[in-house]
DNA sequence: CCAATAGATGATACACTATAACATGACAAC
DNA sequence: GTTGTCATGTTATAGTGTATCATCTATTGG
C-alpha cells in the first residue's frame, strides 16, 4: 500500500514545491507545527524554541537541508550557530517523526504526515533536489521474505528513489 | 522476485561473514575477480591494478568498508594514499556494478553478483555491521505507482534495511 | 617514429558532515 | 535549597568527499 502525498492546491500561493504539487503553503506549515505541537502534548515531549524552529524552517523550506544549511538559518534568527545545536534538535525531530533523514542527501526534510506511523519512501530528484514523501511497506514483500529466509530482524528499511521530478522532465524535454 | 545470496558452504574456512552464510571464501574472492575482469574485458573498461585492488580488498574484507579504511589498506599495499585514489576507483567500480555504495554507513561492498544486472537491497546490522545483499524491484511495486501517479522518472533506487542478524539476535538473547 | 589526444593517477588543498567532551542553564522533585 | 535531569552553549576535532592542477601512460593518427 503506497499514498502519494499531495494536498490541497492553491492558485495564490506559488510557493515551494511539495511532493511536485503547489499547495497552500502558509496553511501547510502551521498545519503542520500545531499537529506536532499537540503530539508532543500528548506525549509529554518538550517542543523547545530551538527544535520548533529547526521544524518549522524544514516546513517552510519545504525540500532537503543539510544540517548546516539549517544552522545558517538558525543564526539568522538569533539562536546558537554550533553544529551540535542543529544536530540535537534533528536528532529529536527524527527520533520523533517530525522529519525523516534522506541518507543519499545527507540532508533533512519535514515529515508531511507525522501525524500516522508510517515508514516513509522518498522520491528525489537529482536534478532540482526536491524531495516527495509517499507511503510504502518495504518489509512485508520481497525484502521481508528474503529477511525471513536469512534469519534477519528488520527494524527499519529506508527507500530513496532518485531520478526526475515531473518539472524536471519537461525542463530536459525542451 | 527476490534472491537471498548464499553461496557454497565450506567447513574448512571459517571465513568471514557473506550475507550471513559461511562459504569458501578464497573461491569466492578468485571467482569474483576472475567474473570482474571478463566483464571489463568484454567491456572495454579498464580495470587498473587500484581498481583492481580495490575490488580484491572489498572482496577479501566482505563487509562494508568506508574510503579512508579502505585508502589505508592501498597505502599498505604500496599505492596512493590520498582520497582521491580511493575515491576514483569507488566510482568506477560502483558505475559498473561491482561494488555498492551503503548510504546508511557511507561506506562500499563488493557486489557478490556482478554479472547479472540488478537493484540491490541490502540488510545491515546495526551491531556489527555486517552487510548482505539481496535482490529486489521496488521499482515495480508500490513506489513506481507512486512515482507514475506523481510523474516522476526512476532512475535507481536504493533499499536498505537495518536490524540484527542472525548472530547478533543469538548473542541479544542470550 | 613522433605528435596529439584521452584516460588514469599523484598530490595539495579544501569543503562539507558529524560527534566528543565539557560547561552552563532551566526546571521539577524531594 | 539541594539534587537530578534534560536541554543548550561552546570548543575542538573526527570523518567523509571534491576541486584543481600536474604528471604519466597508452593509444591512435600522421
Amino acid at each position: 500500500m503506497i499514498h502519494y502525498n499531495m494536498t490541497t492546491p492553491s492558485p495564490d500561493d506559488p510557493g515551494a514545491p511539495l511532493g511536485f504539487a503547489k499547495h497552500d503553503h502558509h496553511a501547510c506549515v502551521t498545519d503542520a507545527l500545531s499537529v506536532a505541537e499537540a503530539r508532543c502534548a500528548e506525549e509529554g515531549l518538550r517542543l523547545t524554541p530551538v527544535r520548533r524552529k529547526v521544524l518549522e524552517i524544514l516546513l517552510r523550506e519545504h525540500r532537503a537541508l543539510g544540517a548546516y544549511a539549517i544552522l545558517d538559518l538558525l543564526r539568522e534568527e538569533g539562536f546558537g550557530s554550533q553544529p551540535p545545536v542543529a544536530y540535537r534538535a534533528l536528532d529529536f525531530l527524527s527520533e520523533n517523526g517530525f522529519v525523516h533523514r534522506i541518507e543519499r542527501l545527507n540532508a533533512f526534510v519535514a515529515c508531511t504526515h507525522a501525524d500516522e506511523a508510517h515508514s516513509p519512501a522518498f522520491m528525489i530528484c537529482r536534478l532540482c533536489d526536491t524531495v516527495a514523501e509517499a507511503q510504502s511497506a518495504p518489509a512485508r514483500g520481497a525484502l521481508g521474505a528474503a529477511a525471513k529466509a536469512a534469519g534477519f530482524q528488520i527494524e527499519k528499511t529506508v527507500v530513496e528513489a532518485e531520478g526526475l521530478c515531473p518539472a524536471c522532465v519537461d525542463k530536459a524535454a525542451s
